[in-house]
DNA sequence: CAGGTCTCCTGCTAGC
DNA sequence: TGCTAGCAGGAGACCT
């Protein structure tokens, strides 16, 4: 599913293709995935627009046309496809034409998003954007900055680093990992977190993600035509979908947290005790 | 207001 | 073998 690593790895190859090319007609084979337009007034407005640049803000990737943009989340599934005159696929919902080829977005489950705004708004001030938070790679992202959020909240330390608000761009496989070098156990209440849990979360978080944008993300199937590129990280992942901890042999537990399907090692990642009062 | 639960959707799997 | 119930999951909606 894709990622942070999944969507940067997706931007940089769809930029090699689609840079300066022109939508001549947009066919439109499933409409929930757009969500603040009709179906006639988002293909009216992409009609004639050209691709200027894909930028990424987290999960999101943002598509700058001549007077749009336009803001694609693939959730679990989406994909864009080059094609040519292929056939219209089951799954290929939204299809943009270019002169010599076309682009398909493809979606199994239907979960993907996309949201059409003209230029004139900061990118950050719309809908989709504007929760999303700071990047582990941003400067910004600081102890200070985590320490005060962390602070305020009991929810499981898992919830909290997916939360896209406080930090964007980790996703449900990535948060395993880094809490597993953190050596954290996902069920920590976030308020017990010391500043040195916190330093390696944000050490642990670049290093997980930069060494997964190197290797193109984890698992995705993409974009283009006919070839499929898996993603190398899967052979770097540590615990998650593990059975054996790689640190000490235990057997890895698998819990669900927040709903989510959590990987853990019981004795290298110890729930820490709340503080009990007069001790 | 924080935080929990439901919802969207389809392919896959376990179980019979 | 073929069927179905149940599950997975990011983020917004909705409820407490």
């Amino acid at each position: 599913m894709p990622e942070l690593p999944e969507v940067e790895t997706v931007r940089k190859s769809l930029k090699k293709v689609i840079l300066n090319k022109k939508i001549v007609d947009v066919e439109i084979k499933y409409n929930k995935i757009i969500k603040n337009k009709t179906d006639e007034d988002f293909r009216k407005l992409l009609i004639g627009q050209k691709f200027i640049d894909i930028k990424r803000l987290g999960k999101y990737l943002v598509f700058v046309l001549s007077d749009y943009y336009l803001i694609s989340h693939l959730r679990m599934e989406g994909k864009f496809l080059v094609r040519r005159d292929e056939a219209i696929g089951k799954h290929e919902h939204i299809i943009f034409y270019f002169t010599d080829f076309n682009l398909r977005y493809h979606d199994t489950r239907k979960f993907g998003t996309m949201h059409l705004y003209s230029k004139n708004k900061d990118i950050k001030s719309l809908v989709p954007l504007m929760n999303v938070g700071i990047e582990p790679f941003d400067s910004a992202l600081t102890i200070d900055y985590l320490e005060k959020h962390f602070s305020k909240t009991t929810r499981p330390v898992k919830s909290t680093l997916l939360d896209q608000r406080i930090i964007s761009g980790l996703g449900n496989i990535y948060v395993d990992e880094v809490l597993f070098l953190a050596k954290l156990n996902p069920e920590n209440p976030t308020n017990t977190l010391s500043r040195k849990n916190i330093s390696d979360i944000i050490k642990y978080s670049k290093l997980v993600l930069n060494k997964a944008i190197e290797l193109g993300g984890t698992t995705i199937r993409t974009f283009s035509s006919g070839s499929e590129i898996s993603g190398r990280f899967q052979n770097e992942l540590r615990i998650h979908t593990k059975k054996v901890c790689p640190e000490c042999g235990q057997e890895v537990i698998k819990i669900k947290v927040g709903g989510r399907g959590t990987y853990h090692c019981h004795r290298c990642q110890p729930l820490k005790r709340l503080k009990k009062t007069g001790d």
